[in-house]
Order: C-alpha cells, then sequence, then structure tokens
RNA sequence: CGGGGUGUAGCGUAGCCCGGUUAGCGCGCCUGCUUUGGGAGCAGGAGGUCGCAAGUUCGAAUCUUGCCACCCCGACCA
C-alpha cells in the first residue's frame, strides 16, 4: 500500500518539466544526461524513512550523537539553518522586533502557574536536580553528590513563555511600555520518546518570538503579521508552498486561545507543520500577573503572542525537494550555489584551467553568488560531481582544457539535471538567472505536487480510501468536535491540519458524524 | 513503558545453529606508479578488548546467565 503511493508520487515528480530560462536563449543545445542511480543510497519509492535518513547523513547535514535522541548538526547541515536564520532574523527586525536572551532553566513553580501549559508540557521535561558531582566510593568515575542537591528544581525549557512573562511582569507598569516585540534565538528540549533527525529530536534549535500588546486587537494583528512572515519565508526562502489555517482545540499549543500555522506536504503524502503562531490572549498575563495602567487610568492585563519555527524546517527542506541523487536545495538557502569544479591532465593544465577557474568564480562572486571552486586534487572530477550533486548544490560549473581552448565552460543544474555548454562571458548574464529559475522552478513544482495530492472526500469511505491508497490533504467537512477528531484519528491515524484562513465556506455534512459543517478542513497524517 | 530485532575494524557485513588454524570479505584509510570531461586501475600496507561481565569447557565470536547500548513497531509529540 505503502509503495503504491510512492510510486505515484514519483511519477508526478518525474512528469513536472524544465522551465522556460527567462536569462535569455543558451548559445549551445542542452545535452541531457543519463543517469544511474547513486550506489548504496535507498530510493523514496523503496524505503522513503530509509531515503531520508540517507540524505541526511550522506549530504553532511547531521549525524547521531552519543546522547540518545538528539543529533550533531554538522557544519553543511548547520550552514542551511544560518541562512534560514539569517533570512527570518532581517524580516523580524522589518517587522520591529529585537532579540534577546532568556535562561535554559526555568523553576519549576513556574510551570504550574498556567493550568493548561503545565499539562501540555508536563510529560516531556527534562529536570535539573542537583548541582554538584562527586568521586565515586569506588574509585570509578564520578556520582551525583546527594548532599548537593536544588531547593527548587530546574526544568530545562521546552518553550520559554514563563520565564519570560515573569520577566515581563518586571518591564510593564504603563501603556508606555507596551508593546514588547522580542524573539530569541535559542535550544529547547522535549523528551520524546522517538526521534528523527530534524525532524523530532529531544534538543532542537529554534526562534520564539514572544510579544505582550495593550489591545486584544493589536495581539491578534501581530500573531497574523507572524504567520504571514512564516508563510513569506517558506515560499519565497524555502520554495514550500504552505496553507495557513487555525489549529483544532486537539492541536492547540497548551496555553493558547488560538493557534495558527503553516503546514506543508511532504512527498510520501505527510503533512508537516512548518511554523506556528500563537495568540495568548491574557492566559499568561494573569499567571504572572502582568498589569498596565492604560491611558484611561485602569489596571489592565496585557495581551500576549508567541511564535516559532525550528530546525524541522530543514526536514522539510529536504523531503520537499530531494530526490533518488541526493539532496535539492533552494538556491536562497544553499551554502554553496555554484561550485566549479576544474578538468585537467598535467600539472600545467590544472594551473591553466584553475587560473581561469578563479577569474570565473571572482566574477559570480561579485554578483552576490555564493561560489565555491573545488581545486582539490585529491579527489577525482566524477567523485566531485557526485558529491555536489548529493549535496544538493543548486549549479555546477565545469571547465577543462577544451573549455579554456574555445572559451566555454559546461552548466549543470541540480533540480533537472540537465547540462549545457555556454561562452565564458556569458556565465555572470546567465547564472544569476538561473538560480532564479531553480527557485521559482523548485516552488512550482512543490506546488504542483501539492495540488495533485489535495483531494476531496465526501464519505467516510472515500476518506479511508484516500488515505491509505493515496495520501496527501484530504479536505473534508467536520463536526468542530475534538470527539470527532480523535475517533478519525484513532482510526485512521489521520487530524485535523488546520482550519484554513481562506472564505471558502459551503455547506455539507461531517465526513464522519454526519453533523452539519459550514466549511472543509485540511485532514492528513502528519509527521 | 509494552512487542520484536541487532551488537564482529571508521562504515557495511560473513562466520554463530553444529565450540577447535593467524576471525574472512566489500567500502573507506595509508604508500607508490599509471590515471583525471560522471563515483579510476594495479601493487603493497595499516587497522579488531568479536557490546560488557560472569559461567561451562583443555579450548568461546560461537554454548549458558545477567547487564548495557542501539534500531524497528505501538502509546506521546514541533
Amino acid at each position: 500500500m505503502f509503495i503504491l503511493v510512492v510510486t505515484k508520487l514519483v511519477s508526478i515528480a518525474e512528469f513536472f518539466l524544465f522551465l522556460p530560462d527567462s536569462s535569455a536563449p543558451l548559445k549551445t543545445q542542452i545535452l541531457y544526461q543519463k543517469r544511474f542511480m547513486a550506489k548504496d543510497f535507498s530510493t523514496r519509492e523503496e524505503n522513503y524513512s530509509k531515503w531520508y535518513n540517507d540524505i541526511v547523513q550522506r549530504a553532511g547535514l547531521a549525524e547521531n550523537s552519543a546522547v540518545r535522541g538528539c543529533m550533531v548538526i554538522k557544519p553543511y547541515g548547520y550552514a542551511i539553518w544560518e541562512k534560514m536564520q539569517a533570512a527570518l532574523d532581517k524580516m523580524f527586525k522589518d517587522t520591529g522586533h529585537s532579540n534577546a536572551y532568556f535562561p535554559l532553566f526555568i523553576p519549576k513553580s513556574f510551570f504550574s502557574r498556567e493550568a493548561d501549559h503545565v499539562e501540555g508540557f508536563a510529560k516531556e521535561c527534562a529536570v535539573v536536580t542537583h548541582y554538584r558531582l562527586k568521586n565515586a566510593p569506588d574509585g570509578r568515575g564520578v556520582v551525583v553528590d546527594e548532599t548537593a542537591k536544588l531547593e527548587e528544581e530546574l526544568v530545562i525549557r521546552p518553550t520559554s513563555e514563563t520565564i519570560i512573562w515573569d520577566t515581563y511582569r518586571q518591564w510593564v507598569q504603563s501603556y508606555r511600555d507596551l508593546p514588547i516585540l522580542v524573539n530569541q534565538w535559542a535550544n529547547v528540549v522535549r523528551w520524546e520518546m522517538r526521534t528523527r533527525m530534524f525532524l523530532r529530536t529531544a534538543e532542537f534549535l529554534w526562534q520564539e518570538g514572544h510579544t505582550a500588546h495593550a489591545t486584544k486587537e493589536e495581539a491578534l494583528e501581530e500573531t497574523y503579521r507572524m504567520l504571514d512572515v512564516y508563510a513569506d519565508f517558506a515560499e519565497n526562502h524555502m520554495a514550500i508552498p504552505v496553507l495557513k489555517g487555525i489549529k483544532s482545540e486537539n492541536e492547540r499549543f497548551a496555553g493558547a486561545l488560538e493557534t495558527f500555522c503553516i503546514e506543508a506536504l511532504m512527498q510520501d503524502g505527510k503533512a508537516l507543520q512548518a511554523g506556528t503562531s500563537h495568540f495568548l490572549g491574557q492566559n499568561f498575563a494573569k499567571a504572572f500577573d502582568v498589569k498596565f495602567a492604560s491611558k484611561e487610568g485602569s489596571l489592565e492585563y496585557v495581551w500576549a503572542t508567541s511564535w516559532g519555527v525550528s530546525t524541522r524546517l530543514v526536514g522539510a527542506l529536504i523531503m520537499a525537494h530531494s530526490d533518488d541523487n541526493g539532496l535539492v536545495l533552494p538556491p536562497k538557502l544553499a551554502p554553496i550555489q555554484c561550485v566549479i569544479v576544474p578538468i585537467y591532465k598535467s600539472r600545467e593544465q590544472y594551473d591553466q584551467v584553475c587560473e581561469k577557474a578563479r577569474e570565473i568564480s571572482d566574477r559570480l562572486q561579485e554578483q552576490g553568488i555564493r561560489v565555491k571552486l573545488d581545486d582539490r586534487d585529491t579527489h577525482k572530477p566524477g567523485w566531485k560531481f557526485n558529491e555536489y550533486e548529493f549535496k544538493g548544490v543548486p549549479l555546477r560549473l565545469v571547465i577543462g582544457p577544451r573549455d579554456v581552448e574555445k572559451s566555454t565552460v559546461e552548466l549543470a543544474r541540480r533540480d533537472t539535471l540537465e547540462k549545457q555548454v555556454l561562452a565564458m562571458d556569458r556565465l555572470t548574464e546567465v547564472v544569476p538567472g538561473l538560480l532564479e529559475d531553480i527557485q521559482k522552478g523548485l516552488y512550482q513544482k512543490a506546488l504542483a505536487f501539492r495540488e495533485e495530492n489535495t483531494r476531496e472526500a465526501n464519505s467516510w469511505e472515500e476518506f479511508k480510501e484516500i488515505l491509505d491508497e493515496k495520501g496527501g490533504f484530504i479536505m473534508a467537512h467536520w463536526d468542530g468536535t475534538a470527539e470527532t477528531e480523535q475517533k478519525i484519528k484513532e482510526e485512521t491515524k489521520a487530524t485535523v491540519r488546520c482550519i484554513p484562513l481562506d472564505d471558502n465556506k459551503e455547506n455539507g455534512r461531517c465526513v464522519y458524524s454526519g453533523k452539519p459543517s459550514e466549511r472543509r478542513v485540511v485532514f492528513a497524517r502528519a509527521y
């Protein structure tokens, strides 16, 4: 059943065609490349989760660590995260936010202030109970010093609402102190039972924005604004189309009045929550007693939001674009946008070719393109081709003695695996446009895939059939109750991913209970 | 925390049932020569507390017991 789904998906992916190159006609014809399957590397069809793990490891993104559930993010994987951080950080600053940093440790008592919040996180908290080790009595290693017990235990933050709101109490007295628009880049710990690289690890990196406002309207506006920032980032930087929506009660953040989200569809037909923005109402203000004197002189509770995205986005990036030849990265987030591989036989040829390659590299760098000239003599060209293909580098330039002679260069794009030869002096003109084409092409391909895999279900039978045979997003009527969602989840493992933020009202009957419904919502099996 | 599985060189593995040479192979690594436009070839070489601990035995990677670690499937989750 699973294999059928993936076969379908692959064929859709293959169906997608090369987008027209807007960056002017190419001098030479396009050479199609015969592909052979990467050896000892799984395909999506064979085993999707093994394929995913192979990419993470072989592309040098991350590896398992000595600590169960925690990964080591390797330089190449971290470089992708840094690209994400840079783009998001700018968007946060542009919308008026500032960065700050709050403690990793949270006094245990803080958690119990907000009932839903404790309830939601209690089961996955790591707790610090002691602050000292001592030599083991038997002389072998060290043990916890039982005399060094903390008076109040410290929870390692699974999220920072509590410590931040405890702090905001000190910061807010008057309406003049509002709004507070703060973000922090941090690590958090959620003690998960089952983990997967980037998608769910016990410790992960993220950003969490925490804002305080004088009015409900302003806080809601902020919640929507940041949801839009996330959707913008996902679509324009990650090249992943997302649905914006509201979470059902079951999926809502612990302590929020309303959780908004962006949902993306992965190549295996499963949904992935890529970002959340929460309207917290006055819940945390009341729990931490954060009040301000209004213009009119009355004491009011502050209105709050919080919003975040995590290193999980790296997982989304992998699963949205990559193929059976390895990682595929959108140019905007690729640490290396263009790699140059020299070809040579003799020492003289090496010098000659590399000199030319350096010239090209410099010119492209001047245009702001992230170029890497791999002039290592320790690896062969063919090896390098496969290496960079596997790492998802969007463009590859190959330059050899024949090119130097004719002033040409071979250009290969990672997304379509097409090669072309063109005149060297046209590179600076062609490359930037090609990178844009790749960026757009990846988005269009992902969008086409999502559209192909979004289906309406009008009966329970149809619902189950789509889920089992095709996967993807299912648009169906739902009676809006937590009980129905729970039952659907138990029977099919599918959940309400979101109630879309569009106005597509349509009267109908709940696909499960038959009760009246005003609109279709998005169901899917999810990561 | 339940159910199943696996631990042998950096990685992947054979050998284990049926105890008995120097624990074999592939990839990777090192040296040299020839190579270099899609994962090079040949020759030589290095690398192992066989997960840990006890036991059975003349003898244990192999049999027994206990422990540990990891993976997969469930419950939980960004």
